[in-house]
DNA sequence: TTGTGTTTTACGACCTCC
DNA sequence: GGAGGTCGTAAAACACAA
């Protein structure tokens, strides 16, 4: 998905990463910085996002993953009409850097947005930041009515792709705080998450079909195989450890 | 423009854990 | 029993070739 890409890509954006050095280990073996969540009296998690350490500028992503995408050109200044709103709340790219929760993202990313990819042709490189979004509120919507699913915005999708780089698994607190500052409902990021691993699952498992090359561009995490590199503390990706028994981790509190 | 394949939200069924 | 996990699937949104 795009919005992986650009973290994994990117990896000035959120320069000096603790946390994916660890990302295949248990939390416990997770040296030099924080333990994922060791227990929340560690985690000072303070309402808006920004401040809490692992969104801090100590975290860059792991070089680690996957080399860019050529037509990743995230950022560009949203051109089409549509960035409107997302069903939640509104960032069209203006929006998105006066508006955005104060520091959600960190300022390299608002600032580089025109200087990233010139490329244009047949597709305009910004498409992905158009998505349309509902007009109004994505909440209640159900099968039944015309409309059940929601686009979350670039935003939204950034941020949980942060908090997912971070940990596979989302704790009760961060879960809503994200849920507050992205304004999505605690169910929305719960199953967000819950389709991001199983994205991943499905990615890994194809990668393993696929017989490695001998070499790649791809730089792979210590102790990973995969460059979505994702196997952290947890069991389920892609059937590295026992699929069958899902790692419910009853963290924080 | 349209047809088709892929990705992204959202849900239900079922399971495990507390 | 409730919360949250996976798995499978529906359907909207999207990408892209013809």
């Amino acid at each position: 998905m795009y919005v992986s890409y650009l973290l994994e890509k990117d990896t000035s954006m959120y320069p000096n990463s603790v946390r994916h050095p660890s990302l295949n280990l248990n939390p416990q073996n997770f040296v030099p910085a924080p333990p994922q969540y060791p227990d929340f009296t560690g985690y000072h998690h303070v309402p808006g996002i920004t401040n809490d350490p692992h969104h801090s500028q100590t975290g860059a992503w792991n070089p680690a993953y996957p080399p860019p995408r050529e037509e990743w050109t995230p950022y560009g200044p949203g051109t089409g009409p549509s960035t409107s709103s997302t069903g939640q709340l509104g960032f069209s790219p203006p929006e998105f850097s006066s508006v955005q929760a104060p520091g959600l993202l960190p300022s390299s990313i608002n600032t580089s947005v025109g200087q990233l990819s010139p490329n244009s042709q047949r597709r305009n490189p910004y498409d992905w930041m158009r998505r349309s979004v509902p007009p109004s509120n994505s909440g209640g919507k159900t099968r039944t009515k015309d409309k059940y699913r929601v686009v979350y915005t670039d935003h939204q999708r950034l941020e949980l792709e942060k908090e997912f780089h971070y940990s596979r698994y989302i704790t009760i607190r961060r879960k809503a705080e994200l849920a507050t500052s992205l304004s999505l409902s605690e169910r929305q990021v719960k199953i967000w998450f819950q389709n991001r691993r199983a994205k991943e699952r499905k990615v890994n498992k194809k990668k393993m079909q696929q017989p490695q090359p001998a070499s790649t561009t791809t730089p792979t995490p210590p102790g990973s195989a995969l460059p979505g590199n994702v196997p952290m503390v947890t069991s389920s990706s892609g059937g590295l450890v026992s699929p069958s028994m899902p790692m419910t981790i009853k963290e924080e509190y």
